[in-house]
DNA sequence: CCGATATATTCCAAAAAAGCGATATGGAGC
DNA sequence: GCTCCATATCGCTTTTTTGGAATATATCGG
């Protein structure tokens, strides 16, 4: 039960959903999503515990860098059908089409240059 | 977007979950969902609510009563994979069977006598 | 060891949600 | 019309959630 619950209300904000929308196109770290999502870093690793611990999201270190993907369902069945089904939900929405259509675009070392 | 989220949203509190897989087993009117959950009445009206506007959820009057069923997913797709999904989920949580176990007793003229 | 940097955590204020008593609404029966 | 009853809505308090600035942590290059 808790964790259904924690998958479900994982995804019942409009940030998570969008991080969950922009993972499905690329691995990205912390400061890409940040970017993308144009919230404060705290914000953005905040939301991204949530996810990771619904078993949303899967993060990997690389040196200074923290690595976030899509998990691959095997923590929770719940956060697996869930995965399924967004990849095909959502993909027509303007909210969402305006974040994903730049996450191509976002590069790491293009942000550093910026602050 | 807003339709999804209202979906998520009203799927992740463990009251509304619990109403779900009741109504999984029958249509119940609102004094039996009240009586089996043990919440007030007010609480109760509220939760249906809010499961009907995400589309989970239908109601129709009978006289002075009101009885609600699942929704059959016509309004929101979401809700539709969700409940179908749900039928299969759950069922062996102690949280989730304590309630459901008594849905079959219950009894709206019973229900009143005890008023 | 030191400074710079990406991310996590803490702290706090604002907003949203939950629970419930009290009240309103509307149909049933007289 | 009046009363009774099931349900919906209102008003209020408590709890949870959100967002961001500030701070802590950990890693890299020297």
């Amino acid at each position: 039960m808790k964790e259904f619950l924690k998958v479900m209300k994982a995804a019942s904000d409009p940030t998570r959903v969008k991080m969950l929308k922009m993972l499905e196109q690329k691995r990205m770290c912390v400061c890409e999503i940040q970017t993308g999502l144009g919230a404060a870093q705290s914000t953005t690793s905040k939301h991204l515990k949530i996810l990771e611990d619904a078993g949303l999201v899967m993060s990997q270190k690389d040196g200074l860098w923290v690595n976030y993907t899509l998990a691959d369902g095997r923590q929770s069945p719940y956060a697996a059908a869930l995965l399924g089904n967004l990849r095909h939900w959502l993909n027509e929405e303007p909210e969402i089409a305006a974040v994903t259509s730049q996450v191509q675009r976002l590069d790491r070392f293009q942000i550093l240059n910026k602050n």
